[in-house]
DNA sequence: AACGGGTGCAACCGCGAATCC
DNA sequence: GGGATTCGCGGTTGCACCCGT
């Protein structure tokens, strides 16, 4: 059997859209709204699916839109909502006003992934990879500790070597200078070594510091200065509780664990009010829950350890969802 | 100048939810 | 209540453009 197209294959034009087209849809919808899309390409003389009309309606033409450079300040909120919601694209971008889901997926998945973990941040879970690594050398058996470290610091050590090697990072330009007294550049290397008893960062262990490069000690800063999650004073002396954790001192096994338990129930806790919210339909609909998350958030339950980068600022909820 | 790889963006696909009848 | 239809979302693909060789 199988799913019945969305419209007509024949007779219906694919691909990119000409300005003639734009035309028509956008006229026709000025006049008569956007009420039933399956109709409109009819009735707006257009060969194309009601699917695509709606695409290229809401992801181009509508007016309200906003095109071009995201700002820090919305690098910022995608990365924020994205460590709470993941990727729930038109949440995020319902904060974004003018951006549409499409624009915050498509500048996730190619600048803000790069970016997080060229930092070392793993994009998905928004946590250091030595956060992850620790993680995996408390709950696992040394066994299971040893294959699944080694291969995850393979992929680690790929995606490093690529970006090092990529951008022709010139280690002279780097400050290799540790903000915390505390903080060892070789400190990954040493739990790896310690826990995992084998893994050795090949090329990237040597007395350079090259470890600098995704070392979240100084606020978070990204090597590019054009860009920042946070980097300003409110920063000063705050990092999530990983970062804390791992800055810290040797005792990376208890506290990491601790701190990534309480921080992981805090998330959990948070996203289950936003779903439950929109679940609910109460009112309000889908607002609800990003009224839930400010309600949350101004009580500071979000706000584990004064952590700025996975902390949602009540300023932050710019926009609230209709 | 030609080529190849990388990047960014627009558009498509398929699924599930919501709505209609 | 349930099938049909429509809509919205997230993942993926295709392609134009850029840049280095």
């Amino acid at each position: 059997m199988g799913r019945i197209p969305c419209c007509e294959r024949e007779n219906v034009k694919r691909g990119q859209w000409t300005p003639e087209e734009d035309n028509k849809l956008a006229s026709y919808i000025a006049q008569h709204g956007t009420r039933n899309w399956r109709l409109i390409p009819k009735n707006a003389g257009l060969q194309r699916c009601g699917k695509s009309c709606r695409l290229r309606w809401t992801n181009y033409l509508r007016p309200d839109l906003k095109h071009g450079q995201f700002s820090d300040a919305e690098e910022h909120i995608i990365v924020k909502f994205h460590s709470v919601l993941g990727n729930r694209w038109s949440l995020i971008a319902a904060q974004l006003p003018g951006r549409t889901d499409n624009d915050v997926k498509n500048y996730w998945n190619t600048k803000l992934k790069k970016k997080l973990s060229g930092m070392g941040i793993d994009p998905v879970t928004h946590k250091p990879f030595s956060h992850l690594m620790a993680e995996i050398t408390t709950t696992l058996n040394p066994p299971q500790v040893s294959h699944l470290a080694e291969a995850a610091l393979g992929c680690f050590k790929d995606e490093m070597l690529h970006l090092l090697t990529k951008k022709r990072v010139d280690l002279n330009q780097i400050n290799f200078s540790s903000p915390n007294p505390n903080h060892n550049s070789n400190n990954f290397n040493q739990t790896v070594d310690n826990e995992a008893g084998k893994m050795k960062l090949d090329g990237l262990e040597n007395g350079n510091g090259i470890m600098k490069l995704w070392d979240m000690g100084n606020g978070f800063s990204y090597g590019s200065s054009s860009s920042s999650f946070g980097n300003d004073e409110r920063n000063e002396g705050s990092a999530s509780p990983a970062v804390a954790a791992w800055r810290g001192h040797g005792g990376i096994r208890t506290s990491v664990a601790e701190t990534a338990a309480a921080e992981e129930e805090e998330r959990r806790k948070l996203k289950g009010e936003v779903m439950d919210q929109e679940e609910n339909g109460s009112e309000g609909g889908k607002g609800d829950g990003m009224m839930a998350m400010r309600r949350h958030h101004d009580q500071h339950a979000f706000n584990v350890d004064d952590n700025d980068l996975w902390d949602l600022q009540a300023d932050d909820l710019i926009n609230h969802m209709v």
